[in-house]
DNA sequence: GAGCAAAACCAAAGCGCTTTGGATGAGTGG
DNA sequence: CCACTCATCCAAAGCGCTTTGGTTTTGCTC
């Protein structure tokens, strides 16, 4: 007995009304009960507002499988990542792009799906499979390579898809929308050599990145600009962690032609960056002048009224959103020919540049 | 001409074969090639080959939508991350919690999907309109609050779940997996007792988070077990940001009887304190030693020979790959009573801990 | 009050799968 | 050679929605 009664309220439980349940409730046909629900002309509006009580009530939503089949909309976005290397398994920056993104799909009504894809995996069998389960109505790629095998790929299969970033080495158009990372670095790096600076070191990301491709792109031309050599030896390329913008500024600071001032990729290395000067008992901006980019994540603010380092900024949260709203629209319009954007850093003065020392 | 050849290039690269085509295509019915490529027993090894290797021949795989609708299983999983705070948006901790899940998901054939729920809306329509919409066969819980009202809810809608977490106040049985952080911060608070240390901060995250309530309990007790006083004023709550961990410190050490040891919540915390530490020229792990929590994500290695942070480590990415392993357990088998897990962190001993000074 | 257009509603097909309840044919023992 | 069992395979129903192609009502006009 007891065990009856129990299986019955977990049926109840998991219990949810159907379309055709509640059209029968309502004595209407399904029709009439879709239509009404969806917003179409032709439902009286005394009608519509009874069913739209009733759904309420009855917490009726219409099932995203089976309105997906009828439809052949998946209502679903797709963002694939992939954890190739061993320390950026989940790129920081990811968290807040996402949230961005998140909020505008929540508002459109479109589900967000996750895919990790780990090193050993092939990240084209995860996007075919999207596609051939029909899972997905586009997806948003992340962190493009310089040739990209990603974005052929997709135009391919004819998945739409928008690109946070660019791919240098691909000619053909796609959807992207990026912040400007060479005019970012150009301007940091001259800023620099504005306030006397002629050494200046580069930490970037791993050059394999576009983005820090382009970032490295910046920094030269700002020093061939002023007619300054680029020194190879002062640039380096590797995964963001704080432990490599420490042990790289520690390696510098032990030259005997140390320079006085670094540019770096991101705010996690500008920490690592921070410990190696403060270890040594050098002032940050005296000593060892700084700039990085700030992605403005939420846990790592760069705040306070002078913010403690000077930055390029751009929101990747905002980036997250407008990448959504991108891709929404050329799902709803799938003949226009791809969009752009490109997002110019702003460069914010914080306590950690200072002129050059003599 | 050019138009219409493009119109045929454009479906054909949507184009994808369904369940149909290829049962035609092999001259089988749709019965038996849904049977082979399920590894039902009623096919011949000959038929199940040839219909596999076809499968993959013309990328067909069957649309998840309809496989969903026709066996009444989403084959997903959603992960709903509320975004209350405007700092701690979307917690670091999360994109290595994720990454785990994601392993484990990708392994079994389900999807991840995501809700970012911002501070306006109710977490409560989200878990029901999941619920409703049959758009995902359970979901994680993550950052559970004392009483945290998401339980009892679940519960009630019958929604499978597990709790990434626990909340002390509720009295049901549910599923959760948890670090042992009463432990954890007792052996650290106890440690750095050990050390000589009597004055002793803790720099907590929200006490209205369950765990943050867990770690002043253990730093209490091991008080508590040496007859040391509970100096409210050398306990904090907030969201653990740098700058958090940064000002706090700031202030301790300018007391009169600031304290020469702290216990804090996250690496991102520590990182603040360290800042503050070497600001003012002192020394961590000698004129200040400090304790950490370590959650292992992959961008903030707390690591080297001897790592910096003397730290309780926990590996939140192995979390996530355990809690999706739960929950696809209670999915396939719903009646087993709530399973409960409780992982030890490790307490490392890195640099950043030394005798008190005296 | 007939005629007719517009408004409101409906039955049924179809989306792409799984699964039930056979059908068919080959092998087997008597 | 027949009844009977397996081993294979299949037709069709059903999952919960949308949408096509109607039908019925209502409201006017004359």
């Amino acid at each position: 007995m007891p065990g009856i009664a129990k299986r019955i309220t977990v049926l109840k439980a998991l219990w949810t009304m159907n379309l055709k349940e509640l059209s029968e409730t309502l004595g209407l046909s399904q029709t009439t009960v879709s239509r009404a629900l969806n917003g179409y002309p032709e439902v009286s509006e005394a009608t519509r507002t009874r069913v739209e009580m009733a759904a309420r009530k009855f917490n009726y939503s219409p099932s995203s499988r089976a309105k997906g089949l009828a439809t052949g909309k998946a209502l679903a976005i797709g963002h694939v990542i992939p954890t190739r290397s061993k320390h950026e398994m989940v790129n920081p920056v990811f968290g807040d792009f996402i949230a961005g993104a998140g909020e505008i799909y929540a508002q459109n009504g479109y589900e967000m799906i996750l895919s990790i894809v780990n090193a050993d995996a092939s990240e084209e069998t995860v996007y075919r499979g999207l596609q051939s389960r029909r899972a997905v109505d586009g997806v948003v790629v992340h962190g493009p390579r310089m040739a990209d095998d990603r974005i052929p790929l997709l135009n391919e299969i004819g998945l739409p898809f928008v690109v946070h970033g660019r791919a240098s080495e691909i000619s053909e158009p796609y959807e992207w929308l990026d912040v400007n990372n060479k005019h970012a670095f150009e301007r940091a790096t001259q800023f620099l050599i504005d306030l006397g600076h002629r050494r200046i070191a580069l930490i970037n990301g791993l050059e394999v990145m576009d983005f820090a491709r382009r970032r490295r792109l910046g920094y030269e031309a700002a020093l061939n600009s002023e007619d300054l050599d680029i020194d190879e030896s002062l640039i380096f390329s590797e995964e963001m962690t704080e432990e490599y913008g420490y042990e790289t500024t520690r390696t510098i600071l032990d030259r005997s032609d140390a320079p006085t001032a670094v540019v770096a990729s991101s705010m996690i290395i500008a920490l690592g960056v921070r410990r190696a000067i403060e270890e040594r008992g050098l002032v940050m901006g005296k000593d060892l002048s700084i700039v990085t980019h700030d992605d403005m994540l939420s846990y790592l603010q760069n705040g306070g009224d002078v913010p403690i380092f000077t930055a390029t900024r751009s929101s990747v949260r905002e980036a997250g959103r407008k990448a959504a709203e991108m891709l929404l629209q050329k799902i709803s319009n799938p003949t226009t020919p791809p969009q752009n954007i490109l997002f110019e850093a702003e460069l914010t003065v914080g306590r950690s540049t200072g002129p050059a020392p003599n």
